[in-house]
DNA sequence: TAGATTGTTAATCGATTAACAATC
DNA sequence: TAGATTGTTAATCGATTAACAATC
């Protein structure tokens, strides 16, 4: 239960949980950690360390069979518990999030989808009608979402999340751009950095090509 | 030159960048880096480790000049670059990163954007009109991209990018579901994988709430 | 049974942190 | 000069890899 797994397995759960399922729609029912490592790119070690951080899936002699793996990671990740997740920020990158995303299959719910703009109220994300931020509390105590996904300018991101904290968010997949720092204590936040994602690949590109100055 | 630099420092820089960026609007001149490591959340030494993988920035007894430092930083990451870009599928997400990514600040200069789907021919992106990915080969020929941002199903993203190798493609800012294994060497791929972001969030929630079953 | 492959312990490697001499 | 803080080396910590006994 609480014994702590460190985050660089976690990180790489979601990838396992990816391959195997491209394994079972090819119709492969078992596979050993050495053919996983060579498709995977990960060792063969790593991965029958990373899985006994759970249990014992595979057999000896045998390997593991593919969908009841898939299905004890995807267990250990919760993409089947339907948290329910508000959006809050409809601007361009808060709308493609929303219709972009596979919310069901990864144990998110998406219930609301808000924005400060009076101009986008009634209009519909998906089959989604966004709201006003104004009614986000009255929202959140009928409702009791636990997730929130921020697409809002980082001026105002701190504020929003902390006001969140409040209405009971306990987790953040936050897109702003800066780094929140919840307030309080156990609330799960995982920034992602758009900008930084890219930068870093703009290193790569300086570092390769000749500098032609 | 070629002095390898290792990644766990190269993703932090552009979290340096932002930082020194937020000091200077602030109107502070000079950090030293036990404050720095204060507003950041990493260790003093571990900034100092980072820093000097790259030269001596800072000077003994005075700390760091955080204008000087936010230039050399953004020097490393090659921010002024301009490298010309493309983006591929112009879809919800593809129009969001378009218009929602500074890319003039990150050393990118988008200059086209590409979609398969015949009804989106001359819609407008911010100020680019989405051409048809037939017109690939030839706009490469004459533009000479260096960088794609691949925003495209992951049942055509590999084929896509093996050909924008052949089209002199040196770098993918990879938003499709899948990991790109570019054929070539020296091709800088950046997998951003939203879903597996969300995944490691949906973890956290999960192992951190009382399971009610 | 013999062969294969896991689960798990031990060895290695790399990254982070601590310490301190150099120096502004 | 004395105080502060870097640059850098050494120590620690954690994560990855290798090895192998257990076992299917």
């Amino acid at each position: 239960m609480g014994s702590t797994v460190s985050t660089s397995v976690i990180k790489r759960l979601p990838r396992y949980y990816r391959f195997l399922q491209e394994l079972m729609n090819n119709g492969i029912t078992r596979i050993s950690s050495r053919e996983l490592s060579e498709k995977m790119g990960f060792t063969a070690s790593q991965i029958r360390q990373d899985l006994n951080c759970f249990g014992g899936f595979g057999q000896q002699g045998y390997g593991y069979n593919v969908s009841e793996l898939h299905d004890e990671i995807g267990k250990i990740l919760g993409v089947d518990k339907g948290y329910k997740t508000i959006l809050i920020g409809a601007g361009n990158l808060g709308r493609a999030i929303a219709t972009h995303i596979n919310f069901d299959a990864r144990g998110c719910k998406l219930i609301g989808i808000f924005d400060i703009n009076p101009q986008l109220l009634g209009v519909k994300v998906g089959n989604i009608e966004i709201m006003h931020t104004d009614s986000l509390a009255r929202f959140c105590k009928d409702n009791s979402p636990v997730v929130a996904i921020l697409c809002i300018p980082k001026a105002s991101a701190q504020q929003i999340a902390d006001n969140l904290v409040k209405f009971g968010i306990k987790a953040f997949w936050n897109f702003s751009h800066c780094d929140l720092k919840p307030t309080y204590n156990d609330i799960i936040v995982e920034n992602v950095h758009l900008g930084d994602s890219l930068m870093t690949m703009v290193y790569g590109v300086n570092n390769l090509l000749p500098n032609k100055e």
